[in-house]
RNA sequence: GCGGGAGUAGCUCAGUUGGUAGAGCGUCAGCCUUCCAAGCUGAAUGUCGCCGGUUCGAACCCGGUCUCCCGCUCCA
């Protein structure tokens, strides 16, 4: 897909109610948009469609909704606070950005190459005769190093612990240290970025405490473990389910609502016995895959990406990629998170967090499978893998969205074939019927192929439309979206034939 | 954050050497009453992204700023 067909996307999501920029009045929020009358639906319908296969149809899954804030300790314990906090500098010349302790570090290992070299020069030259201390402190060149080596860590270890940018960029300078792409040592000021959004709680300053915007959702269902555990008298494996936004302070965010800074997830941690991550994390790639699939998008738009740089927290991880616009990029991850998290906060709450294990008397901290997939980056992955510009055998074109009946945001749409001779009132009598139990919408202005193509645009799936026959013999033409074919059905059968083609059990197998 | 491109009506875009804005589609009202957009009549809509400067006069020139797209970078 093109560049051309990306902007198409964007301008149709927000020319049909879709996806607004935020604040647009205000020339708009970086990195932040609003979802508009139909995009609400559609994304909601995912959430629907996401929760009903996890919470509803396993019985050991169960769901919550935890507070977008939460205790600070957590972050520290997730190991957020460290890892999400980055002092970034970049170069003049090459332009390439790097983390300052990361170049100091890199500096360091560097000098201590030098000495190991050094030694083991020494060990060729004396063989045993060679005493590794004596020589470290009497040699010059090794005092040398190894002054250089203490000296330079200690002044590391003292600006990091002070939060000392300007002291991170002196120690930059001072010893020359120069980037490998450019080869210069032509540098910005250091500048801090915190990854995760902080705020304070407390009207006053003095009693202000500071606290932060969640980066994940995944910690409030760890804090919650065993509130769930005990109350919902699980028994391991069991998962706990969440939908909720999450917040990160993005470098840079871009590509629409690809990285947004506020954002939504869908998250299932399933909790088991150590030892058998290896098998639940195969259950769970393969299990969301399927749920991906049973979408009716083609199987070649998605693929399994593992990592071989695993987090800190991981001991296995993949994502499932999609087929963007711009290309193959994440859209869920799985990740085999081990005893990390819940050992942590057993660490910092000192609150024990075992499972006992009636089956073989065991006691143990539970091991952690993730799903985590970005509602955002599947409203996108849905609305631009539907998008779809059809040549008809007139020459004519039609733009029709085509999303999965089950996903959109109007189920049919009620179209009396003229205004006149009691259609519409015909009509408003079935919208009133079927309004109850389906989301639809009305339509009487302009000739009726217009309104076809309107609701195409839109993607609603099915188009009723109510003609003179109507009236006499109770019947409606039923025209699919993406066929356009009809079909005349009788008036009662309608919710029916609705309730059937849109049915879940349908969608999810 | 750096580099490139862009910002004019809801959408796509035009706008001549600086003389205070147009088109197509869409929208609204009415006519017509027709099963796959583009039949007829009429109408509304813009501080030309924002702020400042130059000028008698700025959509156009200059400076700043915001936002979007692309590349690099970043994304435990």
């Amino acid at each position: 897909m093109s560049e051309e067909k990306f902007k198409k996307i964007i301008s149709h999501a927000k020319e049909y109610g879709f996806i607004f920029q935020s604040s647009d009045i205000y020339d708009g929020l970086s990195a932040v948009y609003d979802y508009g009358q139909n995009g609400v639906h559609l994304k909601n319908n995912i959430k629907d469609y996401w929760w009903k296969s996890m919470v509803q149809l396993n019985d050991n899954i169960v769901g919550i909704d935890s507070a977008i804030f939460s205790h600070p300790t957590t972050w520290k314990s997730s190991g957020h606070l460290d890892a999400f906090n980055d002092p970034l500098i970049d170069n003049k010349d090459s332009k390439k950005r790097y983390r300052a302790d990361n170049l100091i570090e890199d500096f360091i290992q560097k000098i201590e190459n030098k000495l190991i070299k050094e030694l083991n020069k020494q060990k060729k030259r004396f063989g045993v005769k060679f005493d590794e201390k004596t020589f470290l402190s009497t040699n010059e060149r090794a005092l040398k190093y190894t002054n250089q080596i203490d000296e330079l860590k200690s002044r590391f270890k003292k600006a990091l612990n002070n939060d000392n940018l300007s002291e991170l960029k002196n120690i930059i300078s001072d010893n020359n240290i120069i980037c490998p792409v450019s080869g210069s040592s032509n540098w910005t000021d250091v500048k801090q970025f915190n990854l995760m959004f902080k705020t304070q709680v407390g009207a006053s300053k003095e009693s202000s405490s500071d606290l932060y915007l969640r980066p994940e959702t995944a910690q409030g269902i760890f804090l919650n473990y065993l509130n769930v555990q005990k109350t919902g008298r699980m028994k391991i494996p069991f998962g706990i389910a969440q939908i909720g936004k999450a917040f990160r302070n993005e470098i840079v965010a871009r590509q629409f609502i690809f990285r947004m800074r506020e954002f939504e997830q869908m998250e299932m941690q399933f909790f088991i016995k150590p030892g058998e991550q290896k098998k639940w994390y195969e259950y769970w790639k393969e299990n969301r895959m399927k749920w991906h699939l049973s979408l009716g998008i083609k199987g070649d738009n998605y693929k399994f990406h593992d990592h071989e740089k695993l987090a800190h927290y991981a001991d296995a991880a993949c994502d499932i990629e999609f087929n963007f616009p711009f290309g193959f990029k994440e859209l869920e991850g799985i990740h085999s998170r081990t005893n990390f998290d819940l050992s942590n906060h057993e660490k910092f709450s000192s609150k024990q967090i075992k499972y006992f294990d009636p089956l073989d008397q065991s006691k143990y901290t539970p091991y952690v499978v993730e799903t985590s997939i970005g509602l955002d980056r599947m409203f996108l992955a849905i609305f631009s893998n539907s998008l779809i510009t059809e040549k008809l055998d007139g020459g004519s074109e039609r733009i029709v969205l085509k999303i999965p009946k089950i996903l959109a945001p109007n189920k049919c749409a009620i179209l009396p074939l003229v205004k006149k001779d009691g259609l519409s009132e015909y009509a408003n009598n079935i919208k009133d019927k079927l309004k109850i139990k389906f989301k639809l919408t009305y339509d009487e202005k302009d000739a009726i192929g217009r309104r076809y193509r309107r609701q195409d645009a839109l993607g609603t799936p099915y188009c009723i439309t109510i003609d003179h026959q109507s009236i006499e013999d109770n019947t409606v033409t039923v025209r699919e979206r993406d066929s356009m074919k009809q079909e005349r059905i009788k008036v009662d059968l309608i919710e029916e034939f609705l309730v059937k083609s849109l049915d879940i059990s349908n969608w999810l197998q």
